[in-house]
DNA sequence: GTATTCTCGATTGTATCCAATGATTGTTTT
DNA sequence: AAAACAATCATTGGATACAATCGAGAATAC
């Protein structure tokens, strides 16, 4: 069914072939960020060698490194899928988002330098027009262009790191349990408000915020017990027996 | 010379064929753990491949995971190394595991479970032992247990595991920072107070001293600036002197 | 004596081959 | 018709072969 994304990928980067892993990562993160790979997906080998014209020792070595984050799910014999994890370890990530993200806009609060300030208030700018002319995916982008930009400047590289694999595994949570009725998750006003206390405010107030950002992206999902909708589709697809014992 | 380490590894379990990477993941691991595998040695894949039995592929595979994890560095071409991480990343890691343990620290405070409870209280009560007999290997794998069952029973799975991985980049840049004198470090009762706030104490102050606790650990360490004598040895690619610069 | 270049060996990167395992489908039995 | 069973196919796990690259040391030039 949904083998589109790979058209969006493959366009990507034809001429590497210098370590060719790191692009095949880079492109799947992509797509799973952008919501084009939900999750459960099937991830064949031979497929991924096919569309990505390499051999299945460098598809291999790019699964393992994304298993490694926790972007997809390996389990013996059996394809490898875009991980889908239950509402116990969606509660996990975001606690663990919170206390990451937390810190780290507590490390830059006030100490934002000028460029910092711009790249930041020029992508919330295009996130809020995105809104306005009701540009959906343009906005999504320019939202997790945000976060993905405090990861990227944390003073604190480990930090940092935690950040951005913790971002993607948000984007796999949110796919799975945003509400039926949502395209997608938006708060108004709440990153350029973020903005000002990373300029100005102090450090705790700054965490505080970023954390109730958190928080309520998190209560916009549907994270009631078992019995939603859902999927039935992503997850009796999953070989764990947690799920498909009856 | 250093190449003994494989002697403790290889006899952990040869008979295993399944999945065999899983165990000589574990294995690098338990050896940087214990300091076996001290930073910046050399892991060729074919020697690896010798000491467990296996072809490069499973070995390949182990490395590309224990890389993932900043376990091992990786550059194209050239081999493997344990990572040896400047100061400024030592720093980072440290900052990183207070914030991760701390948040631990503060959900298991005050519901401990019996077991938790009798677990912890036997591997301090035998860290102490340990140490009153001068056993310094004993002593610094009770350590270690220590905080790695706190890791292991974090309510919050993904900080469990986070946790994990910082225990172990926290030991590689203790084996490389420790300073000359001091064969290992020791924070007397740091340990059977702490265990003491996880059982009663308030969450924010089992929070706070565990933080001060690994403050403590990290000043024990001698990271002043660059012009120490440590690596150039390690890092610039001469693999066994790393320990006899001093 | 020092610096430069060249060659060779060690090591990793990628592809391909065979074996093993799991899923699927069709068949048989009750 | 439903359930158990068997054969086939798709897919992964591991090993090996070959190509590409890097580093060390020798040979050479200045």
């Amino acid at each position: 069914m949904n083998e589109d994304w790979t058209k969006h990928i493959v366009a990507g980067g034809a001429g590497k072939l210098r370590n060719a892993d790191q692009h095949i990562v880079d492109m799947i993160r992509q797509a799973v960020l952008t919501q084009r790979l939900p999750p459960g997906t099937r991830l064949p080998e031979v497929s991924l060698g096919d569309i990505f014209g390499v051999s299945r020792s460098v598809i291999r070595k790019a699964l393992t490194r994304l298993a490694a984050d926790h972007i997809i799910v390996q389990h013996p014999n059996q394809v490898a899928r875009i991980a889908a994890p239950d509402i116990v370890e969606t509660r996990e990530i975001f606690a663990a988002r919170r206390l990451v993200e937390g810190e780290i806009a507590s490390l830059m609060a006030g100490k934002l330098t000028q460029a910092q300030r711009k790249n930041l208030a020029s992508i919330i700018e295009e996130e809020q027009q995105a809104h306005q002319h009701g540009d959906e995916a343009k906005r999504v982008e320019c939202s997790l262009a945000v976060h993905r930009y405090l990861a990227d400047q944390s003073p604190n590289r480990v930090l940092g790191i935690m950040l951005t694999d913790l971002i993607l595994r948000t984007s796999i949570v949110i796919a799975l349990y945003k509400r039926a009725g949502m395209q997608a998750c938006y708060l108004d006003h709440d990153h350029a408000d973020l903005l000002l206390l990373l300029e100005n405010g102090p450090a705790d107030e700054a965490c505080h915020r970023m954390r109730a950002h958190l928080s309520a992206l998190e209560a916009l999902l549907d994270l009631r017990a078992q019995e939603t909708h859902i999927d039935l589709a992503s997850i009796l697809g999953v070989p764990s027996d947690a799920n498909a014992a009856h």
